[in-house]
DNA sequence: ACTTTGGTACGAAAGCTATCGTAAGTACTG
DNA sequence: CAGTACTTACGATAGCTTTCGTACCAAAGT
């Protein structure tokens, strides 16, 4: 599987999130907090198109985009290379960073609680 | 803060580790997995040493080069990052998302329960 | 003294990413 | 029909990252 590139993660999140999307919805989306030029966005999903990360749709003369890469699968691979380069190899280390900084809600601490219990119990 | 590159982030890596080091240790750190060039990592932490992400001791003919950029600093500005992007924003997700791929043993499990008590204890 | 070994410096090149201008086609609007 | 708006396609370019060859220097061996 294919490391994403920067601007392709974003897209992709968006398709994620969007489940398909014209490429003018993730243009318009992506302006919102950024500066970027409509064909920008629309030549990273050609290129989305030509490395299989996407599929489309060309009924209509707009385009509709689908990702192909899993939302999991992607997050854990990031994940994993994040680990093994920037927190010598501790997910563990990585996990209390991220709880560290973020300053979780009480709600948020009970779910990963639960989290843990059930990891625990099924541990295979 | 710049964001170190894929070459430098394992570089700064075994720096953090091991505090410091000439360029041969760790080119031979590296070379253990990865097919690589002498001259390549030189001209890497020469580089790293240009952008200031690392100072060197120049006393001897083998110079000794240390991170300047703090460790947690850095590995929050790329979580801070990676969760923006592929997780929509939500750490609690990409915990989860970590935690449920890596398999973690009970004392891990423990401890970062430990760590969700003093969270809690210490909100602020 | 000469050669080998191991180190730095540096330029050049290759590859990748992101950006954008421009062309061309299609649909809509007056 | 003329003109505007919207879309895809694509090439060119700039910038960054990585890799490597080469030159050069210093120390150590023979």
């Amino acid at each position: 599987m294919n490391k994403p590139t920067e601007a392709e993660l974003e897209i992709l999140a968006l398709l994620w999130e969007m489940k398909e999307a014209s490429v003018r919805q993730i243009h318009d989306r992506l302006a919102a907090t950024k500066e970027t030029g409509y064909t920008t966005t629309l030549k990273i999903m050609q290129i989305m198109h030509a490395k299989g990360m996407v599929i489309r749709d060309e009924q209509n003369r707009s385009h509709i985009y689908r990702p192909t890469t899993n939302q999991k699968d992607t997050q854990n691979s990031l994940l994993k290379n994040l680990v093994s380069t920037a927190f010598g190899g501790s997910s563990k280390s990585l996990v209390m960073q991220a709880l560290g900084q973020e300053n979780p809600s009480k709600d948020e601490i009970d779910e990963i609680r639960a989290f843990l219990d059930q990891l625990e119990n099924k541990p295979k």
